[in-house]
DNA sequence: ATACATACC
DNA sequence: TACTGGTATGTAT
């Protein structure tokens, strides 16, 4: 209602730049001056020119869609309200108001960790950033309109009192774990968003709250000589050394007839008093704010509803310090939606808005009544989700993080014009984005660079390779060549660049090994076989869907030979179990009698839920049921000692490394996806011959780009060749404005070619046996195939591996025309040495880690 | 596959 | 003086 206002005043007006008054805490203030303020300070920059343009393009936009809604007929409308009409009921078939979704979320997060540690700036307004962006600010700054993601120096125009905090990101990861150990009590699968924010799924909790003892929900307030007073500006990276006293206790070896000593005074009196708290959801959802506050002394807010939509905009109803709860009816639902503006639901942003708005929609109310007209003007995603929303629908499973698409760098900067300053920053983002990826062991396909001018216009070029790069040397290589392509497109003009940033993405470990990562999950269910013929299907059908989603399995934890996969497609037998069954079964036995109980009153839990409809593929139901059995599925996998760990009630967290079956070395994770991803990079890391030269002198390579850029020009035969081995687009340019022999034979040494065109050979890392193929698919088979021999040797007894040899032939490879013709040694594969290579010859004593070994003894 | 836009924190 | 940085996803080509 108040909302409209901003954006349908008078055309030419920037709704881009006005003030965002949709936050909590920005309610009756002088909206008209502070957007005047806003104007005059940023008119006439050249962000505001480029605002003006993009909402332009905005109105073009907008214009385009208003002519197509004027060509609707009448007919077509009525088609449309029907189709519309069979989703909604198709939707509505799949409403689900079982779940019990919370939705958390720090007060003014960074602003109040600030104002914590720094008790000056209690009472005064602050915001968190620099003059030039803030990242939040506290209640009292946002009274004059100052709020996130404003520009410093505009802040202080709208508030010149207003005191700005450098971030300090080590402080507020801590907190962060703080309060995410908090999350963990009530659902260890909780979906953090942000540092602050983060969606639980409480429905599992409540059901075992109820059977608590009053002991289990005794909260100890923090004693008052702790609170605030004390707390100085520490040691940045010092969490809070006296957790242990500060945090709220939980009473579980007391008995249940402990006194509740909660003072008349309330919460916050002294020392010893405590705080008891329900068994309702509402309490539990308090009793989780009151020991965010004991632990952390920040406050929490939080949203409770059936779904996450709902959730999350039921977390801000009541902020800051509070909670709401939306019942699980569809009628509270319903009332609910239809009275909330479009803005409010996450994923309807500005444009959005202002399109809804010109339909005259502004609530979602309206989205429901013009459900019709929008399925005819926009996309069937944008309006599949806006009917989601009218009907009050929304995710009822939280999904487990994702694994990780892309990963990026940037920097802005004073102008920047010259070539090699230009590069030489380039090749920085690129050393920063490899460091970053060798810590997740990903490795990546496509490198784009974005650039961005003084005119605030944003370019982004791609390329997309045909091996996954990591290194810097090899990020740089291709980004460079992007980078000096819009050199050259520009030239003479120089590029003015305020921005510049990189990204990878397309990992591998994603598409390319899916075919081969059969399901894991069969091999480790022990017994299961043939006991219910539908139930199988049903697991096959849930783990296609699964890994078609999600890869969460490698095919190292899939290696079983081709003959006895196909078996075990068509329905395991259980004579054809696979040694990992085995293995498997007989390491449950071994388990202490819990676990195993546990392990299986989770399968025995996954298996009783109903088939789902073949056709219902789109169905939300069908989606979120299937994820919910991934997330069983891969949680089946994790090693017993870790699985269980997490899961316990009132337990802490547990953080324990990985160790790699190859290379034998810890990874810091537990993240399933990211250890798999490291073993997939360790392999094939190791097979690869690590011919090219690892590192050249950057420098020179930098100094030698930029001359061939500026001076010297002719081709060179060098070039050429450097040429052939990229794709088209990069030739093209490379031919066009031709560089000096210097710079590009500096690059043969500091950027790696592809291999492909190279003739790289494979060596296997189990049989240590050259292959003859560069096709991962063919190689990674053969890796399967040598590591079932190994592994069968060793249950066997044998400690040596006296592998068979499995040589691949090239025939394969060639077909998918992946071999360059001239690899042709047909022989046999022949012995090779890497040196580099921590080849998997299995030692023995070790550690009690957490190597897949465990399956194996 | 690439480019650009939108969205979220 | 000064308008972010990281990730995901949608839209268009």
């Amino acid at each position: 209602m108040e909302n409209g206002a901003s954006s349908t005043k008078e055309e030419g007006f920037l709704s881009r730049m006005a003030l965002n008054d949709n936050k909590a805490g920005m309610e009756g203030l002088d909206r008209d001056k502070i957007n005047k303020i806003i104007m005059e300070t940023s008119k006439g920059s050249r962000f505001y020119e480029n605002e003006l343009k993009k909402e332009q393009q905005v109105n073009q936009r907008i214009e385009k869609m208003m002519l197509q809604k004027a060509q609707i007929t009448e007919q077509q409308l009525k088609k449309a309200q029907a189709q519309v009409e069979r989703v909604a009921l198709e939707l509505e078939r799949s409403r689900d108001l079982t779940r019990v979704i919370v939705h958390v979320d720090m007060d003014a997060f960074y602003a109040a960790v600030e104002m914590r540690d720094c008790p000056e700036l209690k009472d005064k307004p602050m915001a968190v950033g620099s003059m030039s962006m803030l990242s939040t600010s506290n209640y009292h700054a946002r009274k004059f309109g100052v709020r996130a993601a404003m520009p410093g120096f505009i802040a202080k125009k709208l508030c010149p009192n207003l005191v700005i905090v450098p971030p300090n990101f080590d402080k507020y990861r801590a907190v962060s774990d703080e309060i995410r150990e908090i999350f963990a009590d009530y659902d260890p699968h909780f979906q953090p968003v942000s540092l602050d924010e983060a969606y639980l799924d409480f429905t599992d909790h409540l059901e075992k709250r109820q059977s608590w003892p009053e002991s289990c929900r005794t909260h100890r307030c923090r004693t008052s000589s702790t609170a605030t007073g004390e707390r100085q500006v520490e040691l940045p990276q010092e969490a809070v050394p006296e957790v242990a006293n500060l945090s709220p206790v939980l009473f579980e070896d007391s008995p249940s007839s402990s006194p509740c000593l909660l003072s008349p005074e309330g919460v916050r009196a002294s020392g010893g008093a405590f705080e008891v708290f329900g068994t309702s959801v509402e309490e539990a959802v308090r009793e989780m704010r009151f020991r965010i506050e004991q632990k952390t002394t920040l406050t929490a807010s939080a949203g409770i509803a059936p779904n996450m939509m709902l959730a999350k905009v039921c977390s801000d109803k009541n902020k800051p310090n509070g909670q709401y709860v939306l019942p699980s009816t569809r009628e509270a639902v319903m009332d609910f939606v239809q009275a909330l503006p479009v803005r409010k639901v996450s994923g309807i942003g500005k444009v959005s808005e202002k399109m809804l708005n010109a339909l005259g929609i502004s609530s979602c109310s309206h989205l429901a009544q013009q459900m019709a007209l929008l399925s005819l003007l926009f996309s069937e995603t944008s309006w599949h989700h806006f009917m989601q929303v009218s009907l009050g629908l929304g995710s009822t499973y939280i999904p487990r993080h994702e694994e990780r698409k892309s990963m990026s760098t940037e920097r802005t900067f004073k102008e920047l014009s010259k070539v090699e300053e230009q590069l030489s920053l380039c090749r920085e983002l690129c050393e920063d984005l490899a460091e970053d990826m060798k810590k997740e062991d990903l490795k990546g396909k496509t490198v784009t660079l974005k650039l961005k001018n003084v005119n605030f216009e944003v370019k982004t070029r791609a390329l997309t390779l045909q091996y996954a790069v990591a290194t810097a040397d090899e990020i740089f290589a291709v980004a460079k060549d992007l980078l000096k392509m819009e050199i050259e497109n520009e030239s003479p003009q120089p590029l003015r660049l305020r921005l510049m940033g990189v990204r990878i993405s397309a990992f591998v470990g994603l598409d390319d090994k899916k075919p081969l990562q059969k399901s894991i999950i069969g091999f480790l269910q022990p017994g299961k076989t043939g006991s219910s013929g539908p139930t199988q299907e049903l697991h096959q059908k849930l783990e296609n869907e699964h890994f078609s989603t999600r890869s969460v399995l490698t095919w190292h934890f899939a290696g079983v030979p081709t003959a006895q996969k196909k078996q075990e497609e068509g329905g395991q037998t259980s004579e054809q179990q696979s040694f990992f069954q085995r293995a498997h079964a007989k390491r449950l036995q071994l388990q202490a009698a819990k676990s195993s109980a546990q392990e299986e009153g989770r399968r025995e839990a996954a298996s009783v839920i109903t088939p789902i409809d073949t056709d219902a593929e789109n169905s939300l139901e069908s989606y979120a049921e299937a994820n919910k059995f991934s997330d069983l599925s891969e949680k089946d996998f994790i090693p017993p000692t870790e699985a269980h760990a997490s899961t316990s009630g009132c337990g802490g967290s547990v953080s324990e490394s990985l160790t790699c079956p190859v290379c034998f070395r810890q990874v810091e994770t537990t993240d399933l996806n990211v250890f798999n991803r490291h073993i997939d990079q360790c392999l094939s890391n190791t097979c690869r011959k690590p011919d090219h030269s690892t590192d050249s002198d950057s420098e020179s390579d930098l100094e030698l780009e930029s001359k061939g850029l500026d001076k010297h020009r002719g081709e060179s035969e060098v070039e050429k060749q450097e040429a052939k081995n990229y794709p088209q687009e990069a030739q093209r340019s490379l031919k066009n404005h031709s560089q000096t022999d210097s710079s590009i034979s500096a690059d043969n040494e500091t950027a790696p070619q592809p291999r492909n065109n190279k003739g790289s050979i494979l060596t296997c890392p189990v049989c240590q046996l050259t292959q003859d193929t560069n096709d991962l698919t063919v190689f990674n088979h053969h890796v399967d195939l040598c590591l079932n021999q190994e592994v069968l040797h060793e249950l066997r007894g044998q400690t040596s591996s006296p592998i068979n040899t499995l040589s691949v032939t090239k025939s394969k490879a060639t077909d998918r025309g992946q071999l360059p013709p001239r690899q042709a040694s047909k022989g046999k594969s022949k012995r090779r040495d890497s040196p580099s290579s921590p080849c998997p010859k299995r030692s023995k004593g070790l550690g009690p880690h957490n190597t897949i070994d465990k399956f194996f003894r």
